[in-house]
Parts: C-alpha cells; sequence; structure tokens
DNA sequence: CAACATTAATTGTATGTACATATATTTGCC
DNA sequence: GGCAAATATATGTACATACAATTAATGTTG
C-alpha cells in the first residue's frame, strides 16, 4: 500500500511533507519487523544493537559511552540495558581498573549464540530491500546522508 | 557525517544493509528534531499526530479505531493518548449513542490554537527536505512503498 | 430469545526513551 | 596536596510502546 492509503490521507502539504511520513511510517513498520523475529529469543531492537556492537568488537571490552555512540538510537538508556543483558548472562560488565569510572562491557559465549540464531531471520529482513539496485540504494543513503546534515546550515 | 561516521562502523554486510540502519538511524534522529520543537508546547509527536489527525477531519467526530488506522505509528495506544490530551482539554470525548462500545472524539478551539502555533516550526523541519528536487522526492516516496510491500511476497 | 461469537475500547505489566539530577572518580590548577 | 571542574555512569520520574487480558456492547444463530 502507498503511504496515502496507508494512514488515510490523500493529500500532503508538499512531496517533501509525504517523504517526511513515510520515512517515520516506515521505520516504524520495520522495528516491528525486527521485534517479530528477535521476540522468540527474548531480545529487543535495543539489546540486539548491543550484541552487535559487542560482536563487532571482537570481544575486545569496550566502555558504556563508546557503545552508546554506536547506537542506531542515539537516546537509548544504555546504562538499564545493560543491566537486563547482565541478568540473561549475554554479556559481562567490569569495573575498568583504569579508570573507575568507566565500565568495561564484553560478550559472552552465551551472547555469541543468541546472536548466531538471530543472523539468518534479521538477513531475511535486509533481503526485502534487493528489489532496489546497488547504485539506487547508494542514492538513498545519500539522501539520508544529506538530510542529517542540511541541520548544520539551518538550526544553528 | 555519514552513517558510517555516525555510528562509528566502517563496513556493513552490504550497501542494501547500511540502508536499513540509515532509515532506523535516520527517523530516529528525525523524532528527536519534531521534539525538541514540541516540548515547548508540552505535546509528544504521537499527541500531535492525533491532533493533526483530528483537525484534519474538520470538526467531524472521529471514533479511536478510526484515529489508530491512521496514526504514523501503528502501536500507538491511542485510548491512553487521548486520556492525556482530554486532560490538556485539547480534545473531547463522548461516548457514541449509535454504538456505545465506541467513543467519539473531537478537537477543541484550544487544541486548535495549540496546533496552529506548532504549524510553523514543524514546515521548518519539513524544509529540511527541500535540498531534494520534487522528481526525486518522489522516487524516494515509491522506493519505500516498494519496500513495505516486498513483505507480501516474502513472508506470507 | 438465549447462548455464543465478534467488536471497540480499556487496562495490566514489562520494556524502553527523554530529560534532569545524583554519585563517584579523575583531571587540572593554584 | 587540596579543591573546583570535568567526566562516566547510574537513577528518578514521566511518557510511550508491546502484547495480553478484560470489559462492555452489539451481532449472529440455533
Amino acid at each position: 500500500m502507498k503511504i496515502e492509503e496507508e494512514i488515510k490521507q490523500e493529500k500532503f502539504r508538499s512531496e517533501h511533507h509525504k517523504l517526511m511520513i513515510n520515512l517515520l511510517f516506515t521505520s516504524s513498520w520495520l522495528q516491528r519487523m525486527q521485534m517479530s523475529v528477535m521476540r522468540p529469543y527474548d531480545l529487543t531492537p535495543p539489546q540486539y544493537n548491543i550484541l552487535r556492537i559487542l560482536r563487532g568488537s571482537k570481544g575486545e571490552m569496550v566502555n558504556l559511552g563508546e557503545i552508546t555512540s554506536r547506537m542506531i538510537d542515539r537516546s537509548s538508556n544504555t546504562s538499564r540495558l545493560i543491566d537486563k543483558l547482565v541478568i540473561k548472562k549475554w554479556v559481562s560488565r567490569k569495573t575498568c581498573p583504569n579508570d573507575r569510572r568507566q565500565s568495561e562491557i564484553y560478550i559472552t559465549q552465551e551472547g555469541l549464540k543468541i546472536l548466531e540464531q538471530l543472523d539468518k531471520p534479521i538477513d531475511s529482513i535486509t533481503e526485502q530491500f534487493h528489489f532496489l539496485s546497488v547504485k539506487d540504494t547508494k542514492e538513498v543513503n545519500q539522501f539520508l546522508d544529506q538530510l542529517r546534515n542540511q541541520n548544520l546550515n539551518q538550526i544553528i
């Protein structure tokens, strides 16, 4: 369904306004897809995001601030998310000996196993994007990057 | 900043995967922009969404299910959102006399006033999209619509 | 018309975000 | 060394979503 039909709105103030709504709507739809895949594994998208960041760090310790700065959702409350992952024993938290303010986090073997199980289902979501050519995909990526940088010129 | 820099990840599994992350990241960024505009008016994006739907209905009564089906975020808990708007006296709720299960909702004069005040700041967010030509905007809209419809072929 | 299914909305509980504040530790400067 | 500023994380509270269960009213069907 086109966005007009999805939210039952025939007219928009402009094509650009429609795009803004469409972005928000589609993102919300994507998140629901992810959730439906993760739910059986007792995992949520932000928790999954943290596990992916830790796996990407190849077993290295990563401090909490570093994780936050790499999250898809910048306003995630990483501290409390880590709490939940620690309870499930998928990550472990240690105070950094060099700087006791920091806590260093790493993914456990169990955490890695959960991630492995999720790789395929998550990939199948990404496959939904494959109808778009690589060239066009790059263009949309570029558009999104540019959009976020418009900000610098207008607000500041 | 490019998405690679934003989340400090140089490599992605594919250009398509990068686009998925970019969509989610940019949408989250957009929502924070909206929030910063709405906050001084004691309004949140989903509450604003409801007010816009009601204004679009030109003073007509709209029942709760109808509002939910038009929301940008489909999983909004409209019932509780309306509660908050009623407390602020920006909308009013009545039981539908023909079908007492339904509740009919309409926007008040005060609600309309708040919306008017927000029109300009919200428009200024939309203006960030203006660097993109109308032709390209249409193409991205089409891409998003297509993306959501891939679903029908793959999952079902 | 009475029993059962369906529908519309509300409510309960867990999870997560938004923003401000608090706590603990380290750093910089005199 | 001692004290203020800066930094890293944690916590309090309000708001919102996710999913299930409940309540109340209406439809349906034997």
